[in-house]
Order: structure tokens, then sequence, then C-alpha cells
DNA sequence: GATTAATAGTTGCAGATGCAACGAAGTCAA
DNA sequence: TTGACTTCGTTGCATCTGCAACTATTAATC
């Protein structure tokens, strides 16, 4: 059926992570979506700031490789919705330290633990081998383009 | 570091994929975006028209598991491009039939060796072995979703 | 100290997206 | 044939996103 003997969206290694991410991602996502109305920026944020404690949205920036624009913005929302509270940094006048509020710290403990849950199914699912080395992979993955600019994108 | 035992976004298969994900197609994205000015999905459009020869819309979200909206502007985005035209179907009044134009055809000639250029290069870096691996690995994680609703999304 | 450059974070704007609702055409059954 | 239902594809609307431009603050240079 193929008519031309060349390129194959199928056997090229962007698309088939992208689809592989895309479905991996997607049972969880209701988790986050339906669970507490968030977007995946504002989970990330969440659990950045529930695994490391207090810290600036620039911190956020460089640990998690979102554009700052993202993160200015997911804040804004988690603290509307009380999740997450800002105060002024004592050593710089422009940054501010974020932290979770006892909410939040709540949705952090419940979503990591479904997170945990959905990961260990996705790994028994797979295999805990196979999961293991395409942990390993997907790390030497990441290393590869270690340095890139945090020019985010979707698209 | 870690205040807490608790959940680590680092060790969360979904996050490592998409962030894997995004790592290598960011690389490529600015072949089709800056060179053509096309949208992730306007590539994906025109690599399934491109490898299959002309299909209806319909055949395009079925193949690469996009959403019909998407679709359906990428598709007028192309046709705007001239790189894709649509003719009505002989079997169904509903559908269209959409093929590469000329140009198009010669855009996807293009794009697709330097996306084979691409992936070697990835899959180089990452060493061959180790790509196949990584492969086979992806189509499981695929596989386990098989038959997910085609409710796409990238949040 | 004054001036210039760099940084933290926000916002305007345009583009991409998902979902629901829609018109048009096809299917099926009575 | 008629009416109910499904399917192809498009569009309205709300949301998310990236980029560029902006304010406020800090750092660097003289």
């Amino acid at each position: 059926m193929t008519q031309d003997g060349d390129f194959d969206l199928d056997r090229f290694l962007p698309y088939l992570l992208n689809q592989a991410a895309e479905a991996a991602s997607l049972g969880f996502q209701a988790t986050y979506r339906e669970g507490y109305g968030m977007t995946r920026t504002q989970w990330r944020v969440m659990a950045n700031l529930g695994k490391f404690g207090a810290m600036t949205a620039r911190d956020i920036c460089a640990i998690a490789h979102v554009e700052k624009t993202k993160v200015s913005r997911a804040v804004a929302a988690l603290q509307r919705a009380g999740f997450l509270a800002r105060s002024p940094s004592e050593t710089d006048g422009r940054a501010e330290v974020l932290s979770l509020t006892g909410p939040g710290r709540a949705v952090f403990a419940d979503l990591g633990q479904k997170a945990r849950d959905y990961d260990a199914g996705l790994r028994a699912s797979l295999g805990a081998a196979r999961a293991g080395e395409l942990d390993g992979l997907l790390r030497r993955v990441l290393a590869l383009q270690a340095e890139r600019p945090i020019t985010n994108s979707t698209a």
C-alpha cells in the first residue's frame, strides 16, 4: 500500500516517543483534570513544590524545563485555587518564594499516591525489567539534548 | 533536599516519556516550522499522505490517532499552502479524498529526507542497539493503550 | 554614585487545541 | 418513503501555549 519506498512516520523516533508519551499520559491526566481541574503544567509545578519544598518560579523553570510564562500562569492558577502561597524573597526583591498550602499538600499527597499507583500499573503491564530498560533509555535521550534552550513547546 | 520521601516526578514514566519526546522532537520541529511554516499536525498529515497516497480525513484520523478537528484544520491549512488537494469521494458524498499536489510531494520528499537524516543522527547518538531496544519498548507502550478513544490532547 | 546590562516575573497577542454543537449525507428498518 | 440514527467534516467557544515586550529589581562597569 505504500506508494513510495520513502519516509515512514512509524519508524521516526520522535513520532514514536510522542505517541507513547501521549498514550502513557492520557490515563493519568483524568486524575488531575477531573479530580482538581488542574493542567499538566499545574500538576508538575505542584509535584516539584511537593518534592523540593519552597522555591522560586525560576527554580521550577530550571528543574522542570518549563518555560517561565507557563510557570507564571500555573502558579497564578494554583494560588487562585488555594493550593499555593507566595511570599516575597528576603534576598531578592524581584523573586517570590512559592510553597504549598495545607490544602495544596493534601492534594499533592493524594495525586502523588495515585501517580505512584498509576506508574506501578504501567510498569507491571510492561514488565518490570522492560520498564527499567525503558527508564534508562529515556534518560539517555534526555541527556542528548541536555543543554538545550528552555524554549518549550508542544506543537 | 527532598522534604518528603514521597512522590518523585523524575521516576514517573509518563513524565519521562514526555520529556524525552519533547527533547527528541524539538530539533526536527525547526525543520518543518521554519522551512515551511508547518505545524506538527500538518507535518503528520503530509507524512501519512506521502506514505499511503490519497485517502480521506477520516482515514488519517484512524491511522495517526489524531482528533478529527485537528486534521480538519491541518488539511485546510495545507490546502491554502497549495500542498494538498481535495476531491469529492465517488462513493460517499460526505467524504473528500485528499492527496498531495506536486509541490506537496516535493515538500514531502524534502522533509522526509531530512527526517530520515535526523532520525539516523538520533539513533547514532544513542547507539544503534539501544535505539532498537527503545523502538521496541515504545511500541509495547503503545500496544498497552491500543484501544483507547481517539480523544487527543497535549495538555 | 550613575549608567548600562542582566534577571524575575507578568501580560498582550496570535496561533493551536479539545469539546460540543452543527449541517449534510449515508444507513437502516418499518 | 419515511423517520431515527450514525458518520464525515466544519465551526464556535473557551483554554493553553510561545514569543515578544514590559515593569521592577539586581548586578556590573565606570
